[in-house]
DNA sequence: TTGACATACATAGCTTTACAATGTATAGTG
DNA sequence: CACTATACATTGTAAAGCTATGTATGTCAA
């Protein structure tokens, strides 16, 4: 299971990524994760929904109500132009951290 | 600056790091991170001697006392035996997050 | 037809905890 | 001698993450 901390720090930015491929909801988000991820990492709805609904406060992301095929609602998230902008903005702060952890760990002393 | 999500998740990664090529004390970790990230990670003192203690009950490092050039105390901290260990961990669920993160912006639909 | 499971969204509230603020002390320097 | 940099430490509280819980419907096998 991964650390708490790492799955905060990644949660927004997978959600805004994975937004910036077009709308998706909810438990689908929850799959995609678990599938790119190779059932690594395993989002609960129940910290999964709070977040969603953070990220609409913020102006980020918008919602609207669909159906399914099968008849049953969904609750559709698109990203906002400001979310596109924080999608940005995270970005840069990951590639900054990743890049300090990659000079030390290509030195290899471990 | 860096968001504090990000800034937890990557503190402990990043002291475990430091440490392994060869022992170090507090004020100088902050300098070094600081440094590596072209002075875009800023860490204060009073986030990082907690997060040192808990990584010390944890027995993931160990400190002793020293003395500087200048004669002035220093209190050096090492890496344990728990801390390669748990570094060898952290790399791997960092690995696994950026895997799908990488895997999201190869797409570029940003 | 019914029970089990998957799908789908929601939120209250209780820990947990991060870290800002603050305190202490010494070395160097102009 | 005053100011800055170096160096470590701890308390208290404000914030917040997420567990637990609740609701509801679709599907499918037995």
């Amino acid at each position: 299971m991964l650390a708490k901390e790492l799955v905060a720090a990644s949660t927004e930015p997978m959600i805004l990524s994975l937004l910036s491929r077009g709308e998706s909801y909810g438990y689908a988000l929850i799959q995609e994760v678990k599938q790119l991820s190779g059932d690594k990492i395993e989002w609960t709805d129940g910290m999964l929904y709070p977040v969603l609904h953070r990220m609409e406060r913020e102006g980020w992301i918008e919602s609207r109500w669909g159906q399914a095929e099968n008849g049953r609602k969904r609750k559709y998230y698109a990203l906002k132009k400001d979310g596109k902008k924080a999608l940005k903005e995270q970005r840069e702060q990951w590639t900054t951290v990743t890049g300090v952890l990659k000079q030390l760990w290509r030195e290899e002393y471990v």
